[in-house]
DNA sequence: CTTTATATGGAATTTTTATTTCATTTATTG
DNA sequence: CAATAAATGAAATAAAAATTCCATATAAAG
């Protein structure tokens, strides 16, 4: 019935094997084909009815074709179409599923899922983020006497890299790392000539989210690095960038919060000098 | 049961109402609005029954949540993420067009070629990490009784996001962060029973480097992470992975460590467990 | 022109998915 | 603190979808 190939699991390299057999094929999945090529969008969302009603075949049609092309049937060559609009591998939820029934020693392998992970969220962020909203964030802390950075827990780490870099850059810098619980002390002298960086994710350290909403009262402008509008950084942000991280697992991958993080600090920097 | 509003038919309407009820929904509903905000994606392309799960809901509530809003359903309510995807692709090939021919101050192109360095990192390390070593640092961390670590300057980050995995892992963790200079103090209960993790690059933190060296002299099993062979981390090393960052100007990235991190600690938690 | 293989349409079947219902829990009000 | 209302989880049900099957049509081979 089927063919032994191992279809393509990419858009692109679906789009060409269905031009290279079209050719080939009988006249209905050729029809089909040349719809699928046209108009991909309509088989990523459309139900094996609708798309076999706007290619003008019937719904088994759909799934001979599917299979035809090696795919078990018109849902898996569906997912194919709908991972060229989602920035994430096709094969996303069965490698989940594969991670938790891994065998302890394949420790490469969940390295290589935490990469692929890390991609997809750093591929998706890049379309995600507001450029205005970024815009303003730099223009907040290139004019900044000196920047503040809060967080905590998992999102310290963003904050102890900015803190190199900002510092390597010669923008003075406060890391407010709460050491010996001095954090709320160690924004006190932050003015409105200051800024302040915040980040936080759900759920939202309370320190991080107490000093940054103090610190907006009291005037100092808060960039806020968090994941939506519902944070409760959101209110007293005078920028707030969403970061919307890819994770495996428990684990929240880092890399775009702190390319994010990084392109800040640089941007800053370049402003405030040119 | 339901309003009589005529609920938004376009994503930018969808999500103002959504973000607008949040404060006045239940719980559970809360919830669900909060995950479809932060990831519209999933609702545009899931079932019921997948984004329940995701959202940590029940797809009776999806439901629910859907009519509360006005529509008739969870499948009337994911049209309208399914028309953002439909509506939002078209310009996406413009945009990246546009992207590659960014101006100097342009700070969200200079975001976009993070993204991209650290992409490429993260391919290349991928393939360029020995699997025996790695499975060798798995090993050592596993059978630690405390889990050193040790990183200053540019890799601290990686070490502060370790002892926060590490620590969520319920895998005891010292962070050596030397804070009032009492690094080589903080370390000096370590033992032949413990671990060290440390980690650096050119130029090498020298309080990284003597850290780790007077720890392997006395026994400490150190995994090291570092750029070459010609480490001085390298010498006293039990297991040595070696991580080549690409790099943007003066600033490397860190998404290869980090992940290479994320990996280590997950995969030494499971095997303690396992 | 017959025979055989392949392709097709349409209905039947199976599987998946959304929705509803109801018992239980959690919050609110008097 | 009891009574009542609202919210929630889990399972039952209804709806929709994909897939398979089979009778028929079409093309290819002898």
């Amino acid at each position: 019935m089927s063919e032994k190939f191992i279809p393509p699991r990419d858009y692109d390299s679906l789009k060409t094997l269905m031009i290279a057999r079209k050719p080939d094929l009988p006249r209905r999945l050729a029809q089909v084909a040349e719809f699928a090529v046209a108009s991909p969008d309509e088989l990523a969302f459309g139900t094996a009815a609708t798309v076999a009603e706007m290619a003008d075949v019937q719904p088994s049609t759909l799934v001979r074709f599917a299979k035809s092309l090696g795919y078990d049937g018109f849902s898996d060559l569906q997912t194919v179409f709908r991972s060229r609009l989602r920035d994430r591998w096709p094969d996303y939820d069965e490698r989940l599923e594969a991670l938790r029934k891994r065998s302890e020693n394949d420790t490469h392998a969940l390295f290589a899922d935490f990469c692929n992970t890390a991609v997809a969220s750093l591929r998706r962020l890049q379309d995600g983020v507001d450029p205005e909203e970024l815009e303003r964030a730099v223009a907040i802390l290139a004019k900044a006497r000196i920047i503040y950075l809060v967080a905590q827990r998992r999102a310290f780490p963003v904050a102890a890299y900015m803190a190199y870099a900002l510092s390597k850059m010669r923008l003075p810098t406060v890391l407010v790392d709460n050491v010996a619980s001095l954090g709320p002390e160690q924004m006190l002298a932050a003015g409105a000539e200051d800024a302040m960086v915040a980040i936080s994710f759900t759920p939202y350290a309370p320190l991080t989210v107490e000093i940054a909403n103090k610190a907006a009262e009291r005037g100092v402008p808060v960039v806020a690095i968090t994941d939506s509008a519902f944070s409760p950084l959101a209110h007293g942000a005078a920028a707030r960038l969403d970061v919307v991280e890819s994770d495996l697992g428990a684990f929240r991958s880092l890399s775009g919060t702190l390319c994010l993080a990084m392109a800040l600090c640089v941007a800053a920097a370049e402003k405030k000098r040119g």
